[in-house]
RNA sequence: UGACCCCUGGUCGAAUUGGCAAGACGUCGGAUUCUGAUUCCGAAAGUUCUAGGUUCGAGUCCUAGGGGGUCAACCA
C-alpha cells in the first residue's frame, strides 16, 4: 500500500496509541446472521479488519445472535465465507454474542442489584406510549419502583420460563425525560421461547442489542468499536451500561462513521430481500445484486472491492458514492488480470469473397496489449466466413464512424484488412450478411505497401472454428440514481440483464473455468456458474469505457450544471423586548459591540461572567470579545464555574494582552492550558517562555531569513497575495508564535510587495 | 417541532489542527495505440451552505440562520 490519505478513525487510533491508552488495538466486525453481506458491509469490514491489521492488532468476528427468531446458521457460514473471500482473517477469533449469555445475565443481575434495572410488566404498546415523543418527556413505568429483591426474583423467574412471551421485560432505570430517547428506560431483556440456533432451548430470555453489544465488546477486550452513524444516539447508552457495571478498564469506545451508499442500487436488507423474494432477481447471488455473493458471481475480484473502499474514504458525512467509481476500480483491477480474446456478442455474418472456401489461416495473437507486462499468445483462425459485431457495420455511417460500411475498409484485429463490397438483405430489408474482399498483404498487423491507411480495427471470430456462447450483459440494477419509496421496484432498470447468443474464439475451451477475459473492445467477462463446456455462458463483469458510444448517445451524461439554489433568509435578528433592552443597555453602558451584546444578552451565565471580568480588566470591549469568542467553547455543556480557572485568572490573561506581553495567538495557547490544567495566565506564560517579541530588529532578521528560504514563493506574492499568509505562518512557526502578527504583516508587505 | 451528527468543484473526499483549498472518479481536449480500451500530457470545474463576528491571517474558532441525516421496534 502506498500512501493512503488519513481519515478520522485512523487519527483516533493513532492518538490513543501515542497517549499509551492501549497496548494493542482490537476491533470487531459484528454482523447479525440474518442476511447476506453487501458492499456496504465491505466498507465496515475494511475499516474493522483494516485498522486492526494496520496497527498490528486483531479483529474479531462476532456474530450478534441475540434474536433467535431471525437468525440462522446458514447465514453465518455465508458471512464467514464472504469475509475470507474479501481477504480478511479473524485468526481464530470467532465469537458469538450467545457465548456470553451467562455472563450477560450476571451483569443484568448486577444492574438490578444496584437498583439500576427493573422488571416491567407493561405491554409493548404501553411502553411505547409511555416513552413519550421527541419533544415530550415520557412517564415512569408503574413498575419502576419495585424493590431490588422483587426485581431479582422476577428476573430469575423470567429466566426460568415462568412467564409467557411478552409478559414482562427487564428495563434499565435511567431517565424518562432524557432528550435522548435511547436513555428513556431502555429495554434490556425480553422473553423469547424460541429455539436458538446455537444455545437451543437453554434460554427463555434474550438480551437486546444495546445491552449485549457493549458488554460483548468489553468481554472481548475490544478497544475501538466502529459502527455506522445511526448508532450515534446509542453511544450514550453504550457508555452508561459500561460505566455502571464493574467492567475492566479501559472500556471500549464506540465511534461512528457513515455507511456506504451507492448510486443505482439499494442496500437495505429489507429491499434486497424484497427483490429476491419477488423474483425480480434470481437470488442473493444474482450478478446485479450489490451483495458480495452477487459481485463475486459477476466476476468482480476482492482486490477491486478493497481498492474501491479505499478510494471512497471514511468520514461522517452522509453521502452517495458515484457507481462510476466502483466500475473504475473493477476495470483497473482487471486491466492487468484479464487476458484479451475475441468474442462477438451480436453476430453479423461476413463472407470474404476473395478467400478460398477451404483455406484456414492460423495466426498467432497476443493475449496482452503492449503496456501489460505479460507474455502469451494463442492461435486464431481466419476463414472465408466470419462474424463481426453488428454495431461495427453501418449502412448509413454517421460522421466520424471508423468502422465498416459499403466501400470502406477496416482492419480485422490480428487478421487481414477487409473491404465491404456488398450486402445481403432479407425480404424486409435487414442486412443479414456482408460481402468483402481482403488484402493478402495485411496479415496480422502488417500495413499494405501502397501506404493505404485504415481508420478502424474491429474484432471478429471465424464462423468455422468459433464456439457458440451465451452472453449475459449486466447493467445498473436501477434506472435512477436514488431508488426510493415503497414503489422502488418500479424504478428497476428493465435492461439490467440482457442475454445474447454469439460466438467466442475457440481458444477459450482450454482455459480454466475461472479465467477472466477482456473481450476486446467490449468489456470484461468470465464464465457464469451455469456455464458448461457444451453450453458456454459468460457474464459481463463491467464494460470497457466507450467514448464513441458516449459521443453518439443522445442522453446528457451530466445533469446540466445545477447550482443548489437555496433560499436564504438574511433578515436581521429580531430580539424579544427583554433581550433587546438588555442588549441596548450593554452597548450604552459598557461600549461593547452590538454583536457581542446580543450574545451576552441571550446568555445570562456568560453575561454574569463578563460583568465579573469587567470589574478586573479595564477594557470592556476586549472582555466582551474574549468572553464571547473564546470562553464559550470550553464550557462543553458544563456551568462556567466548573472550569479549572476563575474570573481572576481570565482577567489576568486579558491584562497580559492589554500590555502587549502576549499576542492573541499566545493568549489562546495560554487559555487552552488554563482550561485543561487550571492555573494563572502569567505563570503559564512565564513557564513556557511565551512573550511577544518586541525587538523589531530581531524580527526583521527572522523575516528576511524566511523570505530567503522561500525565494520562488516570494516572487509569486505579487500575483497571489494570499501567499503573504504563508509567509506570516512561517514566521510564526519560526518564532514559536511569539511574533506580533500585525507588525509581521507590515514588514512582509513592505518587503514582498515593495 | 427536541436532542445529536453532518455540510469543501458534478461525485467521494484531504488540508501539518488557525498559515499556499490536496488527491481520486467523472467531464472536455491532445498524444500514443492493430482495442473509439489502456497509458501519457493538458484543461475546465470552488464566493469551502449563508450572514455577521473574532484574528495579522478562518474551510477550521464564536453567534445566528439554512439544508441534509438519525432517534419515539419486546430489531440490530
Amino acid at each position: 500500500m502506498e500512501h493512503e490519505s488519513s481519515h478520522f478513525i485512523r487519527e483516533i487510533i493513532r492518538a490513543d496509541i501515542a497517549a499509551g491508552k492501549h497496548k494493542q488495538v482490537t476491533t470487531r466486525f459484528p454482523p447479525e446472521p440474518n442476511g447476506y453481506l453487501h458492499i456496504g458491509h465491505a466498507k465496515a469490514i475494511c475499516v474493522d479488519f483494516g485498522m486492526a491489521t494496520e496497527f498490528n492488532g486483531q479483529c474479531h468476528l462476532r456474530f450478534d445472535d441475540t434474536n433467535p427468531a431471525k437468525e440462522d446458521i446458514e447465514y453465518e457460514n455465508a458471512i464467514a465465507h464472504d469475509i475470507q473471500w474479501l481477504g480478511f482473517d479473524w485468526q481464530g477469533n470467532l465469537f458469538h454474542a450467545s457465548d456470553y449469555f451467562e455472563r450477560l445475565y450476571l451483569y443484568a443481575e448486577a444492574l438490578i442489584a444496584k437498583g439500576l434495572a427493573f422488571v416491567c410488566d407493561l405491554t409493548d404498546a404501553e411502553i411505547r406510549v409511555g416513552r413519550g415523543t421527541v419533544t415530550e418527556a415520557g412517564n415512569h413505568s408503574p413498575y419502576r419502583d419495585r424493590t431490588v429483591d422483587e426485581n431479582l426474583n422476577l428476573f430469575r423467574k423470567m429466566r426460568d420460563g415462568a412467564f409467557d412471551e411478552g409478559h414482562c421485560v427487564l428495563r434499565a432505570k435511567i431517565d424518562m425525560s432524557s432528550v435522548n430517547m435511547k436513555m428513556r428506560d431502555p429495554l434490556l431483556y425480553r422473553i423469547r421461547k424460541v429455539v436458538h440456533h446455537r444455545t437451543g432451548d437453554t434460554w427463555q430470555i434474550y438480551p437486546f442489542y444495546d445491552f449485549a453489544h457493549c458488554l460483548s465488546d468489553s468481554i472481548e477486550g475490544i478497544t475501538h468499536s466502529f459502527c455506522s452513524l445511526e448508532f450515534d444516539n446509542n453511544r450514550e447508552l453504550y457508555n452508561w451500561i459500561l460505566d455502571n457495571l464493574d467492567v475492566p478498564k479501559p472500556q471500549p469506545r464506540q465511534y461512528e462513521f457513515a455507511r456506504l451508499k451507492l448510486g443505482y442500487t439499494v442496500m437495505s436488507k429489507r429491499r434486497l430481500l424484497q427483490l429476491v423474494e419477488s423474483g425480480r432477481v434470481s437470488g442473493w447471488d444474482d450478478p446485479r445484486m450489490p451483495t458480495l455473493a452477487g459481485l463475486r458471481r459477476r466476476g468482480v475480484r476482492p482486490e477491486a472491492i478493497r481498492a474501491f473502499i479505499e478510494r471512497v474514504g471514511v468520514s461522517k458525512a452522509d453521502s452517495l458514492v458515484d457507481i462510476a467509481l466502483l466500475e473504475h476500480a473493477i476495470r483497473t483491477d482487471l486491466n492487468h488480470e484479464a487476458k484479451r480474446v475475441m468474442a462477438v456478442v451480436h453476430p453479423l455474418r461476413v463472407i470474404v469473397e476473395s478467400w478460398h472456401e477451404e483455406k484456414v489461416d492460423t495466426i498467432d495473437a497476443d493475449y496482452w496489449p503492449h503496456d501489460v507486462p505479460k507474455e502469451g499468445t494463442r492461435k486464431v483462425s481466419f476463414t472465408r466466413e466470419l462474424y463481426i459485431e453488428r454495431d461495427d457495420f453501418s449502412l448509413d455511417p454517421p460522421k466520424k464512424f471508423r468502422r465498416l460500411a459499403i466501400g470502406r475498409e477496416v482492419r480485422l484485429r490480428y487478421g487481414y484488412w477487409i473491404k465491404c463490397v456488398d450486402v445481403d438483405k432479407d425480404e424486409s430489408g435487414n442486412v443479414v450478411a456482408i460481402r468483402c474482399t481482403h488484402d493478402p498483404s495485411t496479415r496480422a498487423g502488417h500495413d499494405p505497401v501502397d501506404g493505404r491507411t485504415v481508420k478502424g480495427t474491429i474484432h471478429w471470430v471465424s464462423a468455422k472454428t468459433a464456439v457458440p456462447a451465451r452472453f449475459a450483459v449486466y447493467d445498473r440494477l436501477f434506472s435512477i440514481e436514488r431508488p426510493d419509496g415503497s414503489d422502488f421496484v418500479q424504478q428497476l432498470n428493465p435492461d439490467s440483464l440482457t442475454l445474447h447468443h454469439g460466438f467466442v474464439e475457440a481458444s477459450v475451451a482450454d482455459d480454466d473455468a475461472d479465467t477472466r477475459y477482456q473481450f476486446e473492445r467490449q468489456g470484461y467477462y468470465w464464465r457464469d456458474s451455469e456455464s458448461t463446456p457444451e453450453a458456454l455462458k459468460f457474464n459481463r463483469i463491467v464494460p470497457l469505457k466507450d467514448s464513441w458510444a458516449r459521443s453518439q448517445s443522445t442522453a446528457p451524461v451530466l445533469p446540466a450544471r445545477t447550482k443548489k439554489e437555496v433560499p436564504q433568509q438574511n433578515s436581521a435578528r429580531v430580539l424579544d423586548p427583554v433581550h433587546q433592552a438588555a442588549t441596548d443597555k450593554l452597548v450604552a453602558d459598557l461600549g461593547i459591540s452590538l454583536g457581542d451584546a446580543v450574545v451576552l444578552a441571550e446568555d445570562i451565565e456568560l453575561q454574569n461572567y463578563f460583568h465579573a471580568v469587567c470589574v478586573r480588566h479595564n477594557d470592556n470591549t476586549r472582555s466582551a470579545r474574549w468572553v464571547v469568542n473564546e470562553l464559550g467553547r470550553f464550557r462543553d455543556g458544563q456551568p462556567l464555574s466548573n472550569l479549572p480557572f476563575d474570573v481572576v485568572d481570565f482577567a489576568g490573561l486579558l491584562d497580559l494582552l492589554g500590555d502587549d506581553t502576549l499576542n492573541p495567538r499566545l493568549a489562546k495557547q495560554v487559555l487552552e492550558i488554563m482550561a485543561k490544567d487550571g492555573g494563572g495566565a502569567f505563570e503559564i506564560a512565564e513557564a513556557n517562555g511565551w512573550k511577544q517579541i518586541k525587538d523589531t530588529g530581531a524580527l526583521q532578521g527572522i523575516i528576511q531569513g524566511v523570505i530567503d528560504a522561500n525565494t520562488e514563493k516570494a516572487a509569486g506574492v505579487k500575483e497571489n497575495p494570499r501567499l503573504i499568509g504563508f509567509f506570516a505562518g512561517q514566521v510564526m512557526k519560526a518564532t514559536g508564535g511569539k511574533a506580533p502578527g500585525k507588525v509581521v504583516k507590515e514588514i512582509l508587505s513592505a518587503k514582498l510587495l515593495g
